[in-house]
DNA sequence: ACCCAGGTGGCCC
DNA sequence: GGGCCACATGGG
């Protein structure tokens, strides 16, 4: 039912493509450079509560002005960090939080195989949401990402009752073949979808789940 | 004037 | 374990 549902979304809508940073990004690209994937960490944490047309933009900047590195974003003077990441919001915690990440990435030695899930969870400013992103679209590792639109979907449709974060990337990751690429389709699609339709009500009317989710209910 | 956006940490009980 | 709250901008 989960992979079933997953081959409908992706039908219906596409190829998400995420992580597109900038838009420069090809959809079927997998092995990242260093910088590319300290790049998409840091929009992983630009975009936390946040809608990702301004986390972009705070991205974009650190971009033009040349520190969108590790070693870049830890010389950098605070204000100005501060200062080219006001559209993300946050900005005084998350231009904190950019320096202690670029902090440990430097301890790893930019080496993304070198930590855990646990040593990310450590980072102050990184939770589970974040850590699992990190993973899976900078390390390339199958973590299936949860957030808020994932737990409204599945209660909605009523696939599981889970509530708890890990119960419910568990409940993912059990009924979903073991293939990064799946996890992330499938974690962005949820998140077009919601976008798209059901803010309000599990099925409505043009929602591409909607006969799914009515045969479900009936058996 | 609300409410929401690709959350997290700190505090309280 | 759960329930609140602060954090802050930009768009509907």
């Amino acid at each position: 039912m989960v992979f079933r549902i997953y081959k409908i979304l992706l039908k219906s809508f596409g190829p998400q493509g995420w992580w597109p940073i900038r838009g420069i990004y090809d959809i079927k690209k997998k092995n990242f450079s260093k910088s590319e994937k300290f790049e998409i960490a840091i929009g992983a944490l630009l975009t936390q509560n946040t809608s990702w047309k301004n986390a972009a933009s705070a991205l974009e900047n650190l971009h033009s002005e040349k520190i969108l590195s590790c070693d870049k974003i830890l010389l950098c003077d605070l204000n100005r960090i501060k200062h080219l990441i006001i559209s993300s919001g946050y900005y005084n915690q998350k231009s904190v939080r950019l320096k202690t990440f670029a902090g440990f990435i430097k301890s790893h030695k930019s080496d993304y195989n070198a930590f855990s899930r646990e040593d990310l969870l450590r980072v102050n400013g990184i939770g589970k949401e974040t850590a699992d992103s990190i993973l899976l679209y900078a390390c390339q590792k199958p973590f299936f990402v949860v957030d808020a639109y994932t737990k409204r979907f599945i209660h909605r449709i009523g696939i599981s009752c889970a509530s708890d974060y890990d119960e419910i990337q568990n409940f993912f990751m059990k009924n979903l073949p073991k293939d990064i690429e799946v996890y992330k389709e499938y974690h962005a699609l949820i998140v077009e979808l919601s976008k798209r339709h059901c803010r309000k009500t599990p099925i409505c009317k043009d929602c591409p789940l909607g006969d799914l989710c009515a045969s479900f209910k009936k058996g």
